[in-house]
This record gives structure tokens, C-alpha cells and sequence, in this order.
DNA sequence: GCCGTTTTCGGCCCGACTGTTTTCAGTCG
């Protein structure tokens, strides 16, 4: 079984490898962008390419297609395996390190013998590199340090550790008197889960006040480029940071620009065109006059391109400008949409703040309600709650409920599914709980089927509401258990079971891919904290970011209900769709 | 190699900066 990612890796080699042997760049292009197609459609290609429908998929034609076939048929694909004999495969490689192109890969391959990234290194360093025609010491010497920043960090950072930055970035810039507008673009502005670097995009009275105190800000360690309107460094922390600026008037043009993706803005170009219009960072211009337009805000570089304005979480190519173009674009589950946080522990068991205090806190965040919802016995090492302990947990919940006003304290819990499927609690106290959660906490690493049996076994219990984290990945440090998304999100239509979209910034489980997927199938969200603390509520902007970028509606999420409707949708037994 | 309200050929997104060059190729976003 080939999966779409698979299916796509082996096509993006292939591009690699058509690039190395100086191929026609267009073709090129256009097996990078089936292969971009690919990783983001959310529906089998190996299903389309048994009932012979490949080509109806936009970007692959006869071709394209025949390759695919040949992957799913036999795992592999022969014209990449011609390049290998022809090619080291491990050229791409090196090519992936920064400043290394196809052509330099080639050139160091071809004079040099250079096939790895050890002997890339090693050549630099001996002067090879320095004394190849074209190149020069500074080359040389901009590949050892690319060399050492992948090696020092071979993967892209996280939302969460990057956006605080951004925001104090922008803060900085702000007070220089000649800056006008100063905002974080890219993708954190998109608010991918992660990124590799930080894009900040500015209008200045006089562009280069900005970018000089920009290159000279205490957090930069490296000045990586200056012009007079484009400036790159690299923080302390290796974190690269770009500023672009131009004068007043520009502003939406270059927000729209620098926001990206890169695929969306590829095309919205190719759409302008066809309407007679050219969009850059400096205006959208009518071909035929030559009359430029400028924008001061982003909805009139959409307008202009006959769109609705297309929310910066949605700008990925999927689907997005077309939904624009016909008026379809979804109204997007929105910060103010929640009315409370249905996964949330306390001292009970290994938070650090009593019942009475994160209730507190999420009121003084403006939210109606929470969900205590603290571990079960079987997590004995956070002290997980047995039966007997619930007892006078639910009576504290009454103590607390009875002191505020304007606020309910829902009894939850997180009950751990354990190895054999079974439930941590039995029915009889699930029954006492007001909504339930299972989450898996241990055996990792069983098979596909031991983890589709736990969580089926969860998902059929009448009292369970939801599962928790999902796929129980850690970005960048743990990969998902075996889940079988397509079955999950059946199962949880079926039972009437909700996802969660888990807040924490290394979690973000359901990820946006498969929160669309749910919607779409007609499941249930609910987007939790998972907080451990009164801070952690503050995550809760990354799990409604999450969805916004899922095309998530308020309606699909749980925790959006009034007090008052949740509790009425929680005293009937939970109904979910009949078996197809 | 894909695509088409310019539709089966002839296009294919746009601009900035670096490093090496004396006018530009390569890379990046």
C-alpha cells in the first residue's frame, strides 16, 4: 500500500534528480508540483490510480500518471532507479544544504568527485571548492557554515517557539520613529506548525533607518545579506530572521507577497495573468496599460484579482483560491468562537494549580466553562485518579461550582485506554462523569491493529466523548502511534464521537490535514488546552489556529455550545452516523 | 510535462541579493 506521502517522496526525488541531469526545468516544475499535489490532497491516490482516474487529479497529466501507476503496481519507480546508476543518490543531499543548488551539486560531483555531504565539506576545507571556475573562497566558506547549521539543527522550529519572538520583533521595530507598519508575515503568519525562519515586513518613510537598526538588534549574531530594502540575519539562537521593507503604500502588495505560501502565491500569479494582470510585491499591474496598481491593504490585491479575501491560514493551495474565486470560502472558527476548554487538569493529578484556580483563570480569559479532566490510576507516576479518589474530586467540583458565578466546572476525566483495550474506569463511574476523554498513554509502538482495537473499544463506549490527542505525536520527537486516520474518522462519525484538537504547540493532534478530513466527514471537534497550569491556556490561539488553517467551521467544534447547550447535548446519549 | 474564457501549441511567477564576474548565473523566498 502506497500512501500519498510516499507516493509523493518518490516523485520530489524524482524532480531532484531531473534537475542534478539538467532536464528541461518545466518538466521539472511539473513533476515537483504532482508531487506537492499529492502530499496535500486528503484522499487516496493509490484508490484513484485502481479505478484508473489519475489524470482527473489537477497537475497530473498522461504522464505523471503512468509514473504513479508503476509506484503503486511495484513500490518504485524505474526511471528513478536509472538516475540512481547514473547519479549518487546522495547528491540530494547536498543539495539541500543552503546556498547549494542543482548546478553547484552537479559541478562538485563532476570536478571534484564530491558525492556526500562529509566530501562536500571536506573539499571546502582542503580548497578544491575555492578553486573551482565560478566559485571562490567565499563559497567555500558559506558551505562549511551551512554544513554546521544543519548539522546543529537538521529541522525546522516550532510555532510555538518562534512566534513569541515574532511578536517581539515586531514590538522592537515599531518604535523606530520612520517605521509605519511593522507585522511577522510567512509562515508564521499562516501558522504552520512549523517554520524555517522568520519573515518580518515593514513600510518605512525611510527603508533603510529600519533595516540599519534591524541588522544592529541585540538577538543578532550574523548579518546574512543587506540591501536597501531586504535584510537577513541570524539570531543568537540560529533562528534566520528577514526583514523586507518599502515605502509607504505598498503595504498590502507586500503583506500579500511575503505571507505566501509560495504555492498559493505561484497561483494567484498564474491567475492574474490570465485575467491580463501581474502581481509582485510592488503592485498589480494591467498588462496591457502598464497602469500599476498599488495596495494599501491585502483585500484590495484580492479584489483586484476578483476574490474574496482569502484568511492567511487557508494560503496553502488547497483549494483555497478557487473557493475565493466562486464566493465559497468558509467563515472560519474564530478565538471569541470557544466558550470553554474540555480537557484541562489540576493538582489532583500532575497539574499545578487547584480546581477552584483554573477555573479562575479560564474565566478571567473570558470563557463560560472548563472540563477538570484529570489522568486516570493506571498513569500511576502522575498520581492518576483511582475510582476511590473520584469520589472527592466531584465533591470539590460541587464546592467550586457553588462559589461561582457565571462559570461551570464540568467532572471529566482523561481516562487512559490501556494496552489490551480496556478502559481505566469502569462504566459505572464513567457514568458519573459529565464528558469523557480517552487518550493513549502507553504501548507506543503496537501495530496498527492492537491501536485501532483500543481506540475502537473507546469510541463504542456509550459514556466516552471524546479522544484526546489523537495520534499521540510530538513534533520533531516523537512520530504518531499506528493510527488509521480514514478508520478513526469513520468510527468517530459513526459513534458520535468528537477529536480533539490538542493546543500544545508540540501536539497540535489532530493536525490541520485530518481536523478537514473530520469536518468534512462530519465528525465532532472540541480544540482543548491540555493545560497543566493557568499559563497553558494561552496555547489555546495554536489549536484554533490549527483548525482555522483545517477550514474548520464554529459549528464542527464542540466547545463553541453555550453552557447551557452543552449540557443539554451531554445529558442525551451520544448518536453518531449509520455504517456506510 | 501540464494546461486551456488566448484551448492541442506555445507558453509556463516574480524579483532581490551574492559571489563571481565585467554582464550574469545560481539560489532563495
Amino acid at each position: 500500500m502506497a500512501s500519498n506521502t510516499e507516493i509523493a517522496k518518490i516523485l520530489d526525488t524524482l524532480a531532484e534528480m531531473m534537475e542534478l541531469d539538467e532536464v528541461n526545468r518545466f518538466k521539472v516544475i511539473s513533476v515537483e508540483k504532482a508531487a506537492k499535489r499529492i502530499a496535500g490532497l486528503n484522499y487516496s491516490v493509490e484508490e484513484r490510480a485502481r479505478a484508473g482516474a489519475l489524470t482527473e487529479i489537477p497537475d497530473i497529466g498522461k504522464s505523471i500518471a503512468a509514473k504513479i501507476e508503476e509506484i503503486v503496481a511495484t513500490g518504485k519507480l524505474g526511471e528513478l532507479e536509472e538516475y540512481f546508476q547514473k547519479y549518487p543518490p546522495a547528491l540530494v543531499e547536498i543539495e539541500r544544504i543552503q546556498g547549494v543548488g542543482p548546478r553547484t551539486a552537479r559541478k562538485v560531483w563532476e570536478e571534484l568527485g564530491v558525492s556526500t555531504m562529509a566530501e562536500l565539506e571536506a573539499a571546502a576545507l582542503d580548497g578544491s571548492i575555492a578553486a573551482l571556475p565560478g566559485m571562490g573562497q567565499k563559497s567555500a566558506d558559506n558551505i562549511i557554515k551551512a554544513i554546521g547549521r544543519l548539522r546543529a539543527r537538521g529541522h525546522r522550529l516550532l510555532l510555538g517557539e518562534v512566534l513569541p519572538i515574532a511578536e517581539e520583533s515586531v514590538a522592537t521595530l515599531m518604535k523606530v520613529p520612520e517605521a509605519r507598519n511593522v507585522t511577522y508575515a510567512g509562515s508564521v503568519r499562516r501558522m504552520r506548525e512549523t517554520v524555517k525562519d522568520l519573515d518580518i515586513i515593514a513600510t518605512a518613510s525611510a527603508p533603510e533607518a529600519l533595516t540599519g537598526v534591524f541588522c544592529q538588534l541585540p538577538m543578532v549574531a550574523e548579518v546574512i545579506g543587506s540591501g536597501p530594502t531586504k535584510c537577513s540575519v541570524r539570531t543568537h539562537t540560529g533562528l534566520q530572521i528577514d526583514l523586507r521593507v518599502v515605502p509607504d503604500g505598498l503595504y498590502g502588495n507586500l503583506l500579500q507577497h511575503f505571507t505566501g505560501s509560495r504555492e498559493h502565491n505561484v497561483a494567484l500569479r498564474e491567475l492574474a495573468i490570465s485575467r491580463g494582470l501581474k502581481v509582485s510585491e510592488y503592485g498589480v499591474e494591467e498588462t496591457g496599460t502598464g497602469k500599476v496598481h498599488e495596495c494599501d491593504t491585502e483585500e484590495e490585491v484580492y479584489a483586484l484579482l476578483g476574490l474574496d479575501y482569502i484568511p492567511p491560514e487557508l494560503r496553502e493551495e488547497t483549494g483555497e483560491i478557487e473557493a475565493a474565486a466562486a464566493g465559497k470560502l468558509p467563515r472560519l472558527i474564530e478565538a471569541g468562537d470557544l466558550k470553554g476548554d474540555l480537557h484541562v487538569h489540576s493538582d489532583w493529578s500532575d497539574g499545578h494549580a487547584t480546581i477552584e484556580e483554573m477555573a479562575l483563570a479560564t474565566q478571567e480569559r473570558g470563557y463560560k466553562y472548563l472540563a477538570i479532566s484529570d489522568h486516570t490510576q493506571s498513569l500511576g507516576m502522575v498520581e492518576g485518579l483511582t475510582p476511590e479518589r473520584l469520589d472527592g474530586q466531584l465533591e470539590e467540583i460541587s464546592r467550586v461550582n457553588m462559589r461561582l458565578k457565571g462559570f461551570h466546572v464540568f467532572a471529566s476525566a482523561e481516562v487512559d485506554v490501556r494496552s489490551d483495550g480496556a478502559l481505566d474506569f469502569p462504566d459505572e463511574y464513567l457514568a458519573r462523569l459529565d464528558f469523557v476523554t480517552v487518550s493513549i498513554h502507553s504501548g507506543f509502538n503496537q501495530s496498527r491493529r492492537q491501536i485501532m482495537k483500543r481506540l475502537s473499544a473507546a469510541m463504542e463506549n456509550p459514556y466516552v466523548r471524546s479522544i484526546g490527542h489523537p495520534t499521540g505525536r510530538l513534533i520533531n520527537r516523537r512520530e504518531p502511534y499506528e493510527v488509521d486516520i480514514d478508520k478513526l474518522i469513520d468510527m468517530a462519525a459513526r459513534t458520535g464521537t468528537a477529536l480533539e484538537i490538542n493546543s500544545h504547540f508540540q501536539r497540535l493532534d489532530l493536525n490541520d490535514r485530518h481536523a478537514r478530513m473530520a469536518q468534512e466527514a462530519g465528525v465532532k471537534l472540541v480544540i482543548n488546552s491540555d493545560a497543566h497550569r493557568p499559563a497553558h491556556f494561552d496555547m489555546l490561539r495554536y489549536g484554533i489556529a490549527t483548525a482555522r488553517r483545517g477550514w474548520i467551521g464554529a459549528g464542527t467544534v464542540l466547545n463553541t455550545l453555550t453552557t447551557a447547550k452543552l449540557e443539554k447535548f451531554l445529558k442525551r446519549p451520544k448518536t453518531g452516523k449509520p455504517a456506510k
